[in-house]
DNA sequence: CAATCTTTGTGCACGCGTTCACAAAGACAT
DNA sequence: ATGTCTTTGTGAACGCGTGCACAAAGATTG
């Protein structure tokens, strides 16, 4: 979710939902094949199925941008594919900084749908001196140092941090100070802000631990969920419970991994590397 | 977003709001991050300042799972650590395979991350001969032909997407039919699957477009909009670019779906800036 | 031109999620 | 014990998002 909330009375017509907002790169989608496929028109029944919404919730989606459709007939598809790019900003060209080319952040470098929506990536930054000057999908990898200079010559506002936890609120940190007011963030963290900045988050971790919590309720619905319902483990004196909590569960390789291991996090024990593989951060991790 | 609503008319108890689940692994990060710590008790207000969130959200959300706090002092850290994780299901271990190893793929089983909350990758899975038994992160990738094998060898109940748009719904069905019912979706595009079935998409397109139409607003605040505000280009349109269109993946869906695709037509008449990397995927009329 | 048929645009009701505000519960001091 | 102080747990109000249902708009046909 974003941060800085704009107090906004719904003055009508500029007032978009942002329910509305997300879901216009879903119906851009559905519609950029359909142009490919040169279908002339489409009704919002047939759109709605193809973007896997209600079609009267995308029919109210649209209004907000206006009456653009022919009734008994349906949406221009050229026509809205215009519209949408245009009010989702993606008539023109967004030069996109990554922050943290590690794993993720070269597959990010490296991703062929980045730069087809009008995302370019401008420059590719990171602390690790080792890597400066080495090209990364054919973009040079520049050092951290240089990140206000280059922020500032090429006009970025959309940056994207893909550095271990511990260094993204002070990553972010310098990317704000330097101009950028839009962030997307991939480490496991909560990016604290001023207000102006919008932040979106991508966490395949908590993303994970909703399905889990759906699966669990799948499997465990006929099953004995009663017994420790409210059971409660030693809890009066401080730290007791700590021994409830399994032991590390990580750091050890995935085969000789001691099978079981409840609950990761919570143990005391810190290796080298905080639970999340990242170096643990100030605050979360 | 999950599909497959269950009526469930808040019987109290078991009635967990999906807005609660979805903050609850925020929570249980910031709340490890205070065990290791070895901080004993927290209250609502630093735990909610921690979690990015309003403390009396916070404790309405707790009070779903029960009343695990005690007045004038807090809630205790490892007690709570313990509550979520068990709602959660992070209690136990979920195997997780994951389909496509590509960039993303790639990235995603080198992502510590992954194993340390009972997530352990179980599997690796690409469609690519020449990949097979090649290890990555330490784990031999495995040929698509085995994946029913896979799956059910391994008793996984969670299947991660990381393959091209156009092969999505493909390899999705038979993860289904192979016994899968939580789905996590890398591939930009929407998923049809059947009843009881979670599918939850991460999709960095739609993240940047999202941040793209505020940074727009930020920006043309004062700028010339009035200007194209009416301007209807050319609604004929005629033919697009459709020479690209494969036949792509059938998939005997319900309500059938998919599409995906560059933009390309941000801009009538612009030349497309080039695909998502991916095969377009087609859907029917 | 009138009748018919298709599909949009939206008024309205409903349910979910958020936030406020406060009584009550318990810790702690005297 | 009694009083004070802190913090939880939640009732209630509010606002947003969703989906139904339908009148109106326009295409199409005779
Ligand atoms: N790999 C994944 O699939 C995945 C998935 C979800 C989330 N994440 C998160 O994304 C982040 C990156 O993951 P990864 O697997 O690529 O890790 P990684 O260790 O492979 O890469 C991190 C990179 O960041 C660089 N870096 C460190 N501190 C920096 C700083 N202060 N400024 C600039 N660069 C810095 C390092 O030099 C390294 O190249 C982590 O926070 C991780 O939790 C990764
Ligand atoms: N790379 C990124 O940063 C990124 C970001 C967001 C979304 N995505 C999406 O994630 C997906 C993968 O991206 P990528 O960059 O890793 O692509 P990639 O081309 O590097 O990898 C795709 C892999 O999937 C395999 N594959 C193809 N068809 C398959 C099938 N039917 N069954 C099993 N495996 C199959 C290929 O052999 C290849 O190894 C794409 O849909 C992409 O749009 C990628």
């Amino acid at each position: 979710m974003a941060t800085g909330r704009t107090h906004r009375p719904a003055t009508r017509s500029r007032g978009i939902p942002e329910a509305t907002v997300a879901r216009l790169p879903l119906y851009l989608r559905a519609l950029t094949a359909l142009s490919e496929r040169s279908v002339p028109t489409v009704s919002s029944e047939e759109l709605a199925a193809a973007a896997g919404v209600n079609s009267a919730k995308l029919r109210k989606d649209f209004s907000y941008l206006g009456s653009y459709g022919t009734r008994g007939v349906g949406y221009d598809v050229e026509y809205l594919v215009y519209q949408i790019s245009r009010e989702l900003g993606l008539t023109q060209d967004w030069p996109v900084v990554i922050v943290g080319i590690g794993n993720l952040g070269a597959a990010l470098a490296n991703y062929g749908g980045f730069a087809s929506r009008g995302f370019r990536v401008a420059a590719l930054i990171d602390a690790d001196p080792a890597m400066a000057g080495k090209p990364v999908a054919g973009i040079p990898v520049q050092h951290t140092d240089q990140l206000e200079t280059i922020i500032h010559d090429s006009g970025v506002s959309i940056g994207v941090i893909a550095t271990p936890a511990g260094a993204a609120q002070q990553v972010c940190d310098r990317l704000v100070a330097a101009g950028v007011t839009s962030i997307l963030n991939f480490a496991p963290t909560v990016l604290s802000v001023p207000d102006g900045v919008d932040v979106r988050k991508v966490d395949l971790s908590i993303e994970l631990q909703i399905l889990a919590f759906h699966e669990q309720r799948k499997n465990g619905e006929e099953r004995d969920e009663r017994a420790d319902r409210d059971e409660r483990p030693p809890r009066d004196t401080g730290q007791a419970v700590a021994a409830t909590v399994a032991p590390a569960a990580e750091a050890a390789g995935p085969g000789a991994n001691a099978a079981q291991g409840p609950v990761a996090g919570a143990v005391p024990g810190a290796s080298p590397k905080g639970p999340d593989g990242d170096v643990p951060a100030v605050m979360p991790a």
